[in-house]
DNA sequence: TCTGGGGTCCTAGGACCC
DNA sequence: TCTGGGGTCCTAGGACCC
């Protein structure tokens, strides 16, 4: 989807078309933002500079995603909230709205499978399609479907798309980024030389930053030069699978199929503070923050019908290292406190010397209890605090 | 001016078992 | 006295993606 987020908001606010707008971040709603400008009633959308507590208002967040005006001005998604503020003061700045951006992201899937029901889901606002045996997915390499589709959702939700075709998800999604906003671009295997092997190594999906990095000191920087190289030097350097992979992604070979069904690994919730918060002088704070975010892994895993095995932790210290910690408990769990004293256990294992600027909570290795009946797992995942700690899991054990 | 939140997958060592 | 070869599970860290 082009610039998600922000599109949402534009079908919201048309009024905001064309101007610099950055999704992400922001504290407050527009409402309250209303509220803020002297208490006036219009609508009014306030340019980040003119927000006298900027800090207050972007806090600590990142750009989740910027319109085209905005990116004008150097603004790019995972980029600091200050720093764009301060890049483009004239930027309007609103809050995610998850449950619309939810909302959306489940009404464009469901457009498409309408379409083409095999669909692998990859986020909020990416898939992948399999036209293989849809009919008319063939005509003109693909292009009908692909105008079909979009047509579709624009009708629908006023949203553009981009999309590309390939023989496989690899090629595909390295042709999606060709014609952004709402275009359609056809990849076929003999256009890799001169379409794919110009593109810089870290437009293939799975090259990161750093890989991006170690690949510029061997002098790698495009995919050409990358397809060029002996496999024993790649292997060499990365590994027998990662160096294999590098070799054949260079090729524009993926024989990954569309997966259109999966189940979790794993469901957490994680929060980056304000400021960072001492383990001793904000114990309160830590602690009241630490349950919390218990109680929404348990929220979570009941509403979608999960129990885990196990719990474990993640802090961010002030110096951006990450500390995990994790326990497999002898039984499955879903229940608030349960989950509070396996993740108190695992904090008791980790440093806490340095300031904190994150913790998470994470439940994983899990099991889904949909099967049951409705009152019974509410019974089984409500279960707690039994005196001892080897008796309650045994009991949530029983019952799954 | 510091840098979100929710995920997946991989690696590697150690425990433990047959 | 020297020292197998599978396999699975658990834990911690890290790369990467949307």
């Amino acid at each position: 989807m082009d610039a998600f987020f922000a599109s949402v908001e534009l079908l919201r606010y048309p009024q905001l078309k064309g101007l610099p707008v950055v999704i992400g971040g922001a504290r407050r709603s527009v409402d309250e933002a209303l509220l803020a400008a002297q208490g006036q009633r219009a609508l009014r959308f306030i340019p980040v500079a003119e927000f006298p507590l900027l800090k207050d208002y972007v806090g600590r967040g990142v750009i989740t995603t910027a319109t085209y005006a905005a990116r004008q001005f150097g603004i790019g998604s995972a980029m600091g909230m200050m720093k764009a503020a301060r890049l483009c003061p004239q930027a309007i700045v609103l809050p995610v709205d998850f449950d619309e951006i939810r909302r959306f992201s489940r009404l464009f899937k469901s457009i498409i499978a309408e379409i083409a029901p095999l669909v692998e889901d990859r986020g909020v606002d990416e898939v992948y399609i399999d036209f293989t045996d849809v009919p008319g997915g063939q005509r003109e390499g693909g292009r009908v479907l692909a105008r079909l589709i979009q047509k579709s959702i624009f009708d629908k939700t006023g949203l553009t798309c981009s999309m590309g075709v390939a023989p496989n998800k690899l090629l595909a999604k390295m042709a999606s980024e060709f014609n952004k906003p709402n275009g359609v671009s056809i990849v076929v295997e003999s256009d890799l030389q001169a379409k794919i092997w110009p593109l810089h190594v870290r437009k293939i999906n799975g090259i990161g930053p750093k890989a991006g990095e170690r690949l510029a000191a061997l002098g790698i920087e495009t995919i050409g030069e990358l397809a060029a190289q002996a496999p024993h030097r790649l292997v060499r350097h990365f590994g027998q699978s990662t160096g294999v992979w590098m070799i054949e992604a260079a090729w524009g070979r993926d024989a990954s199929a569309v997966v259109t069904h999966s189940e979790p690994v794993s469901i957490s919730r994680e929060t980056t503070f304000e400021r960072d918060l001492h383990a001793v002088r904000d114990k309160a704070e830590l602690g009241a923050i630490f349950t919390r975010l218990c109680e929404q892994v348990a929220a979570d895993l009941q509403r979608k019908g999960y129990a885990a095995k196990t719990i474990g932790i993640k802090l961010r210290y002030e110096d951006f290292k990450i500390a995990t910690r994790d326990l497999t408990a002898p039984g499955y769990t879903a229940d608030a406190k349960t989950i509070r004293r396996l993740a108190g256990q695992c904090l008791k294992r980790v440093p806490l010397d340095k300031r904190l600027r994150l913790l998470g909570v994470r439940a994983g290795t899990l099991l889904k209890v949909g099967e049951l009946a409705d009152g019974e797992q509410h019974r089984a995942v409500g279960t707690s605090a039994p005196t001892q700690a080897g008796a309650e899991l045994t009991v949530t054990r029983q019952l799954f």
